[in-house]
Formats: structure tokens, C-alpha cells, sequence
DNA sequence: CGACACATGTAACACGTTACATGATTTG
DNA sequence: CAAATCATGTAACGTGTTACATGTGTCG
């Protein structure tokens, strides 16, 4: 539902056509998760059909401009002021890759390491990325997102060898 | 993928049911993502349908067991060894939130508050749970992740604030 | 007997995602 | 002129997810 908020949030501010919304909502969130611009126009026509955004004709130039509802501010509002639950988060692939290497008799120190060199490298990777940029408030705050969460992850990753290396012994 | 992969690893170790499969799932992530039974049918059916898995008739019981094939095995092989890259996670909720909140002109720190108050109960809820269990070693190590998580959202939010705060100064 | 755990499965939908088709306009 | 950017849209698929239908066995 991140896209859908997402882009309901920038036509919060004003309406705006699908090409005009992929550059806002990049420009906002970055380079990370890039948002294929199919994808603007299939999410429009859903919160269409939700009633959360209506079509306002076109522009000058003959782009197809969308507008939020009532309904879809009401939605924009209910986003914010609702906190992201535990329940809400996908399933953590590697913590479910990690639990399943434990449980069957895969090699775990295998798994753990080749995991550690990968955020590694994404950790260097963002760090540079964060020099480098110094663009906008937002997308600095989700590299940063980002980096906490790659450090939280190493910090895991020892903690799970240092775990199971006990046990096995 | 998580689900696919986790049931597939569980069928290398040899033949089950569906059921069975749901049961040590579970047994093996923790409760903190509830498996729908109807999802280990579904998956099993996308599974064979992509030739990983092969149904093996019934058990005595008549129950309907499934076997891993050989393709399944390398594919087994192939997650284990593969790191989980930053492309293949999903969009963070909470991150694309923030930084639309920033964009837009909504009171970040009331965001951030509800937020923090969320994620604080989560980690109280956590811990108890990591006292409260103790079960098998892949369980904890779920635990841990999400605490691991829950303690670097913490620590990302004071940043949000401290930024933006430092920001509209 | 009634509730509950065991057990299997299907239908339908949501969202995310990509590939493709199409055309206008701008710029080197 | 050719390539790139701007611009819109559709078709199709994948996974995750839930709701529903159905039936057996067991235990208080």
C-alpha cells in the first residue's frame, strides 16, 4: 500500500498527471525502489475505482490530470495519523531464510557470511550514495532509513553466529 | 518468495502433507506471521506447477504428500547460497510515509510520535515474548531480528526528528 | 452430542511488477 | 534525421491473502 499512499499524498498537494507523478514520487523517495511508470497509471485507475482520486480531464498540453477526493484526503489523513503495525510488514525474507537454514541441517556460518558480505557491500554502497546526493530532506532520511537498517542487520548477523556457534558446540 | 522457499526447504527433509507443513512453518518462524492453510495449498500447487515439487499420492492415512524434486533441491541450494539484495526487498511503509509527510506539508513529528509510541509497545510486547518463549533456537533468532529491527526504527525516528527539527529552525 | 483439531482444497481478489504498443516533442 | 525524453495506457502474470466449502476423527 505504499505506492497507493504514496501517490495520494502528492496529488494531496495538488493534481497532477501520471508522468508528472513517477518524478515527484522518485524525486521524494529516491533512487532506491525506482517506480516503473506503469505502474503511476495502473495504481491511478485502482484509486479510481476506489473513489479516491477522479480524472479532471486534460491540461493544456493534453495530460491526462488527475484530482483527490474527499474521500481519498480522508485516506491521506487516516495514513498518517495511523502508525505502521507489526502485522503490516511483509514477511522478512531473510530472517525466514535464516530460521529455515537453523531449523534443516543447511550450514548456517555459509548462509550468515555470504548474507554479511552482501550488506556490506550495500552499507558501502549507501554510504557513498549519501555523499554523493545531499538533495532533498526525504530522500536523505530514507538512505539514512536505510543505512540504520543495514547496520541493524550486521549487528543480527553476529549475534546469529555467535548464537549458533554456542549451541553447536 | 519467503513462503515458497521456507516450504520448499521443509520438503527437503523429506515428503509431507500439507497441514504438517503449515504446522512446522510455524514452529520454525514463530507466531509472528500467522500461516493461512489455504496458502500451503496454493503454494504447493504453484510449486508443482513449476515442476519443484512432485505429489506423492497418500500416506496411510490418506493424507496427500508432497515430494521435493530435484529441480527443488537446487532451488533450495540457490536461495541458500544467493544473499538477499537490497532490489529484492519490498518498499519500506514507514520510510516512504516519512519522507512523503517531509515533502508534504504534514507535521512530521506528530508522524514520528504515533509512530514511536507503536513501535515502543512492539518492543515491550518483543521482549515478553522472548522471555515468555525460549522454544527452539530458529524462533529466537526471528525474536531477535525483530527486536534488532525494532531497536534501529527507534533510533531512526529520533533521527527524523532531530533532522527536521534542526531543518525548520 | 457438540466443540475442536485435523485435513484438503478452490475461488476470488489485492497489490506490485513488467513487457509491450503507441505517439508527440525536443534536441544533438 | 536519429535518439532521447515526454506521455499514456493495457495485458498479463506472480505472490500473498482471505473466505468459503467440506469432511473425518476425537474427546469431554
Amino acid at each position: 500500500m505504499s505506492i497507493r499512499h504514496g501517490l495520494l499524498t502528492l496529488l494531496s498537494s495538488g493534481p497532477r498527471y501520471g508522468y508528472q507523478l513517477r518524478v515527484e514520487f522518485e524525486a521524494t523517495t529516491g533512487a532506491t525502489w525506482p517506480l516503473n511508470i506503469g505502474q503511476v497509471y495502473t495504481t491511478l485507475a485502482r484509486l479510481e475505482r476506489d473513489g479516491l482520486v477522479a480524472p479532471g480531464g486534460a491540461d493544456e498540453q493534453g495530460r491526462a490530470i488527475y484530482t483527490i477526493t474527499e474521500a481519498g484526503r480522508e485516506e491521506v489523513g487516516r495514513w498518517f495519523s495511523t502508525p505502521v503495525a507489526q502485522t503490516d510488514r511483509p514477511r522478512d525474507e531473510l530472517a525466514i531464510k535464516i530460521a529455515m537454514a537453523v531449523a534443516s541441517g543447511v550450514d548456517v556460518a555459509d548462509v550468515i557470511q555470504t548474507q554479511r558480505v552482501a550488506t556490506m557491500r550495500a552499507l558501502q554502497e549507501l554510504t557513498r550514495a549519501k555523499r554523493a546526493a545531499g538533495d532533498g530532506l526525504a530522500q536523505r532520511l530514507v538512505l539514512d532509513s536505510l543505512i540504520f537498517k543495514a547496520e541493524a542487520e550486521q549487528r543480527w548477523l553476529d549475534h546469529c553466529e555467535a548464537v549458533s556457534k554456542e549451541k553447536s558446540r
